[in-house]
DNA sequence: CTATCTGCAAACAATTTGCGGCTCC
DNA sequence: GGAGCCGCAAATTGTTTGCAGATAG
């Protein structure tokens, strides 16, 4: 358990969390660790995620478990969907609501007590689209 | 690139998928490797896994990437949804059908070509469900 | 001061892979 | 007979953790 009040706000946390706002690609945890070594040659990766955990628990950040092998970290704490590029791994927000009507549709269906749900969304990119085009007309 | 007239029946494969077919708790690898050493001492880890990818890209079972760290797998290789007990990590089918509809809403809005979407509940099974109302009321 | 945090390196967990021998067709 | 497969063990990948020294408050 995390309780805030013990939090310090060190260089290094302060860093990676800026870094998120910043950067909208959802990145991995070593994709930030490679952007936040520009400002702070010294941190370890160790310490990255060290921090992404503590600021997901926080509700600063969220933790993004998408299909793929890794998980991917947005500073926009906020319940929204995303569709990633399945030939580039690029990640963007998916823009619609969320649908928590989806869940009623379960409700009267299953023995489950529902918390939550998942949506992602699967696709290619403009730039993997406008490819795929160019290769097909080949 | 897997091409299917190449390939052999091994006792190895059908027992995997007679086994996969059997049980309709999505099993991990290493879940169906225990299962599937009761017929076959002398299997691995690492046939289980070779196999396990060969028979989704046949498309006879599919590979779900639910959240959790490990891969889930699945006889029934039609699309539909699945619900997972945040407590004890048990996956069942969701007992709605799929919504192609979900990806017309984005369809408008979005710069991406769409292929595809992945939705997963998340809850209490039953079980777990149970366990916790004991311990509000202790 | 001192509890919390960091860098480092080792540990861990899930999955993949190289290889030499085996087996299905 | 030989392409495809297997068991085994080592390698790889992503993430977590133990520890001794550093630092925020």
């Amino acid at each position: 358990m995390i309780q805030a009040e013990k939090l310090r706000m060190t260089q290094q946390r302060r860093v990676i969390l800026e870094e998120l706002q910043k950067h909208h690609t959802h990145p991995t945890a070593d994709m930030l660790y490679e952007i936040v070594r520009k400002r702070l040659p010294r941190i370890s990766l160790g310490t990255v995620y060290r921090n992404l955990e503590i600021l997901t628990a926080l509700g600063e950040i969220q933790t993004l478990e998408l299909s793929g092998s890794q998980k991917r970290f947005d500073a926009n704490s906020r319940k929204h969907y995303h569709i990633r590029c399945m030939h580039c791994d690029r990640v963007d927000d998916a823009p619609i609501a969320p649908m928590a009507q989806l869940e009623d549709e379960l409700y009267q269906a299953t023995v489950y007590t529902i918390i939550g749900h998942r949506l992602e969304f699967m696709g290619l990119c403009p730039e993997c689209s406008r490819k795929q085009e160019e290769q097909k007309s080949v």
